[in-house]
This record gives C-alpha cells, structure tokens and sequence, in this order.
DNA sequence: GTTGATTTCATACTTTAGGGTGACAACCTT
DNA sequence: AAGGTTGTCACCCTAAAGTATGAAATCAAC
C-alpha cells in the first residue's frame, strides 16, 4: 500500500532529491537485512533507525541548505524582471553600473561620450525609480535588488 | 559492523550519484514487491519510521542551518587585522560605516552629535587610508574588504 | 604633568552632486 | 503626418562633498 506512494513522491520530488532517497532506500535494505537476525529485540531496533534516520536527515538538511547560500550570482530572470518593473532604460542602467563602480559623473560622461548635464539628468530619473535621494542609496538599492554584480 | 560502512560509503559517494542509487533502489523496490507479492509489516513499519525520522531529521537540520546562514557574515580576526593595516581609528569606523549606509555627511554628523566639519576631517583621512577619492569608492572598498556587511 | 595619539572643530575655498525646467532630435508606432 | 518614447543637452540655481590648513580639547600612559 506505500510503495506506490513512494513512486509518486520520488517523481515529484524529481531527481535533486534522488540522492536523499537512494540512499535512504540503501539504508533500508541494509537494515532489514542485519534486522531479519535480531527478530526479538524489536523497539531497541526501531529506536536505532528513528536514531539513524534522524541524524542522516539532518546531515542531508544542512547539505542542501549549503549551496543554497551562494552570493553573488544574480539570476538573469530575477533581474530582467526587476528593471522592467522600475522602468530603467538601457542608459539609464549603463549609468547606474558606473555609478556603481564608485566613477564621478564626468568620468561617466566621458566614458560615454555623453554631456555632462545628460548624465546629471540621466541620475535624477534614476533616484526617482530607485526611490533614493543620493547616489550612495542608489548603488546600495541597486546591490539589493540584485542590479549589479557585488564585488566582494 | 555494517552500519559505520554505510556512512563512509554515504560521505564518499555523495549526492552526485544519489540519481542512480534511487533508480537502482526503486527497481530492487519494484522487484521485490512482485516477487514476494506482499511485504511483511515490519519492513513497512520500518520503512515508514525511517522515512519519518528523515524528514524530520532533515527539518531539524534546515532549521539548524538557518541562524547560520547569516547574510554574508565577516570574520572577526580578519576585519580587525585589515583595520590594524589600514590603521583605522574607531571614529573613523563609525563614520564609514554610516557613509556604507549611503547617509549624508550632515545626517551622519546628528547621528553621532557631531560637526559636519568632523565628519569632512575623518572622511579625508578615511581616503587617504582606503586609497580613494570619493565616498562610492570608499564604500566599494570597505565592502571588498570585509569591513562592512553587504546589504545584499 | 608632560608626551603623544586621537578626536573635535573652524575657516576658507573649490569641486561635485543634485533639482527644476525646457528644448531638440531620433526613433518607433499608428 | 501625428504622437509617444527615449535619449540628449542646456541653463540656472542650491546643496553637498571634498581640499587644505590650523588649532584646541580629550585621554591614556609614562
């Protein structure tokens, strides 16, 4: 009556957590089969596999929650849907980059072959997006919001 | 005398080949159940157990792992021996830390009752220290340094 | 109680950043 | 051709940031 459950559980779970369960599955086998020889002493062997398991599974825990946290690698999806949402335009996003980088605005300016004043107009567009009052806010609002790639 | 092979066996072959091991397992599954028919109670009670206390295993360890995943947290030792290097006084880490925090020179002089003319003095010496010329630059290096935590 | 390091503040000045407005042009769409 | 979008730039002005220099006040330590 639980086998069938299993295979379901195992295709939507997919195959990321197939790992988990084979060796589960290992386990199991190896268990019941040292088991079969100590048929008596029942509960101190179900007290071992709670035991087992319970480690195991907290051993399997920390291991998926380990890559989880990686920090810089800013998904291409998340943030394509972010700059839409704020409405940054493409120069407006070349601008906020340099920024970024810690870069005056006539160094930005001139990096771009751009006005001065283009860049200064370009800037108060994108406090207002960014809901910020200084460019300090805008780098750390753009850092948030995964925009720009985190240097360190 | 099995069991402590189980668990080399597990660290060696990790999660990669976990895939594999699922399949085989569910074939073993597979065959057994049409073989024997019908699995005796006990491999299902056991089953059931083990796979009780696994997740519940692997809640703990999520929950275990949580508070450890702090965002981006900084050694100590290494903050303390860059800040010895760099000979940085605790005013002035003070000072770059709200600066990091993209506040004004003037909001960061009433945050720490000061004179907007002490926090142009320490910002100076701060740049000389850190090798920069404006403020963006000097919040990119304390990050890049370990010297502030990254909002992100 | 003098020395040295740290911190604080001032004055004067230059540079950069930011706010507000208007305008022109290229481009795409209808 | 008319209209919307995007990008560019200018002018004027205020605010903030940064540079240079000097000088007290505080505090720990010798």
């Amino acid at each position: 009556m639980s086998y069938p459950s299993i295979f379901v559980l195992m295709w939507r779970i997919g195959l990321r957590y197939g790992g988990l369960m084979g060796v589960l599955m290992l386990v199991y086998i190896v268990l019941e089969w040292s088991w079969v020889a100590i048929p008596d002493e029942r509960s101190i062997a179900l007290f071992g596999v709670a035991l087992l398991f319970t480690s195991f599974g907290v051993w399997g825990g920390l291991k998926l929650s380990k890559p989880r946290s990686n920090p810089s690698s800013i998904p291409e999806t998340d943030k394509r849907t972010i700059i839409k949402q704020l409405d940054l335009r493409p120069r407006e996003m070349e601008i906020l980059e340099q920024m970024s980088a810690g870069l005056s605005n006539q160094e930005i300016a001139d990096n771009l072959h751009l006005s001065l004043n283009t860049i200064k107009t370009h800037n108060q567009n994108l406090f207002v997006k960014l809901d910020v009052k200084r460019r300090t806010q805008a780098v750390n609002k753009a850092r948030e919001l995964g925009l720009i790639e985190s240097s360190h």
